[in-house]
DNA sequence: TTATCACAGTTGTCTAGTTGTAGATTTATT
DNA sequence: AATAAATCTACAACTAGACAACTGTGATAA
């Protein structure tokens, strides 16, 4: 015995599949649909809540209901970069810069970069997106003697590729990635748009040029919903 | 000799007959007629239910039981046109829009309406009635580059005839009609008052213009129980 | 240009009422 | 005694309406 309101989230779920509603956009108001399947505005509500916590949609109050993108795949191999990753789970990345400043580097990022003691670094934070939806917050150390003029260029590209290739970095790679699961704190689910204590991926990397001396020390919190991290095969 | 349950069904019919309770209107709660005939509410029930089983009232979960008109006959032929027909049965015409958009034609439009491939269509979706009573629910796809103004104007008017005039078609015909007998999905039936599982005619059509160029593919499900679909002569 | 405000629209929550379903129990009929 | 009819109890599912909380937008004023 089916209900009304499974039925009308199988028909939901089924248009949001077909792209019928594409990721980021808004469905009809609870108003409208319940007018379209003909039934009282709880019974929506009542889809749409199952929906929600399926990890389909999002609902603001005040605004409407919104379509989640799908998990991104975020490959992890010898050579990790953000936009390629997300461009080819068929999304569209985008950053946007939290902090960017320069000061001495602490033990982990001394110890990470092979640096003398009071040796400064630049250290970026800022946020990833995939379709506009939040996947990651990141925070990497950069060895600020050998890359001087990284802050205005990370300002101007957003793009630590490009701005390792601006700085003589041409290439570089991952070598070493360190994985464990963390809960949320209250500002990281805020700048995630998840709830407080929700599960993060938190990689600690270092990433190193050509001839093995490492150019960055990164740390990122995924979202444990919207990533889903695999090793990639080094063919 | 007879049972309570049949006796307090009798009375009722005979009510309703004499247009106590006229069609479209609600009985009163199942709580307020086992008050008044001093049973059990059970036993008002299974009266009701003989009552629905007739045809002669439907009831809404959390609302309440209503009294059906009774069926239409729907003429079939070169020119089909909603009202006219319901008009002819002397009963009164309203339709409801459910859904308007624009999108990427699928195959079968595509097929049906002759049209390139990413051509767009414009989609309605809405429930038929005849004197308040749901008796279709019908979804249409017109070539949305031949008609670019027709949204709106479908949404000011409703009328599909009306629609086309202002769009230049001043008259169309009917091409083909393919029939075929379904069972309703739990939504179909929901939006047309029925239970789960009731047969469905389905309709599904092409309508061209003078110069036999096709303007509309349409499919429409009617209710089995209240609309008898005939063939007209073609004189 | 910027800040503030008002307003309509949307989701969240609550209360109350109605029909649908399930099971156990009592009463009436044969 | 057996069986059918009716009762009683308790929820589940859905409707209906009202109001609170919040968003987005456009108008107005500084």
């Amino acid at each position: 015995m089916t209900t009304v309101w499974k039925s009308i989230a199988d028909t939901l779920v089924s248009e949001i599949e077909q792209g019928h509603y594409p990721a980021g956009s808004r469905l009809p108001t609870e108003a409208m649909l319940a007018e379209r399947f003909g039934v009282n505005r709880h019974t929506v509500r009542r889809a749409i809540g199952h929906l929600r916590t399926e990890g389909l949609v999002y609902s603001r109050r005040g605004a409407g209901v919104f379509v989640l993108p799908q998990p991104v795949a975020y490959p992890l191999g010898r050579r990790v970069r953000f936009e390629r990753n997300v461009l080819a789970a068929g999304q569209t990345p985008s950053r946007r810069l939290l902090m960017l400043e320069s000061r001495r580097a602490n033990d982990a990022e001394r110890s990470a970069l092979q640096l003398p003691t009071s040796a400064m670094v630049h250290v970026m934070e800022g946020l990833s997106f995939a379709d506009e939806q939040p996947i990651a917050l990141f925070r990497s150390a950069f060895p600020a003697k050998r890359f001087p003029e990284l802050p205005k260029q990370l300002r101007e590209r957003l793009s630590v590729t490009q701005a390792m290739q601006a700085s003589g970095v041409s290439d570089y790679f991952r070598v070493s990635t360190k994985l464990t699961a963390h809960l949320a704190t209250p500002v990281q689910a805020n700048l995630l748009r998840l709830s407080a204590g929700a599960p993060l991926l938190r990689s600690v990397s270092v990433n190193a040029d050509q001839a093995g001396q490492p150019v960055e020390y990164g740390r990122t919190w995924f979202s444990g919903e919207r990533v889903s991290l695999f090793i990639e095969d080094e063919g």
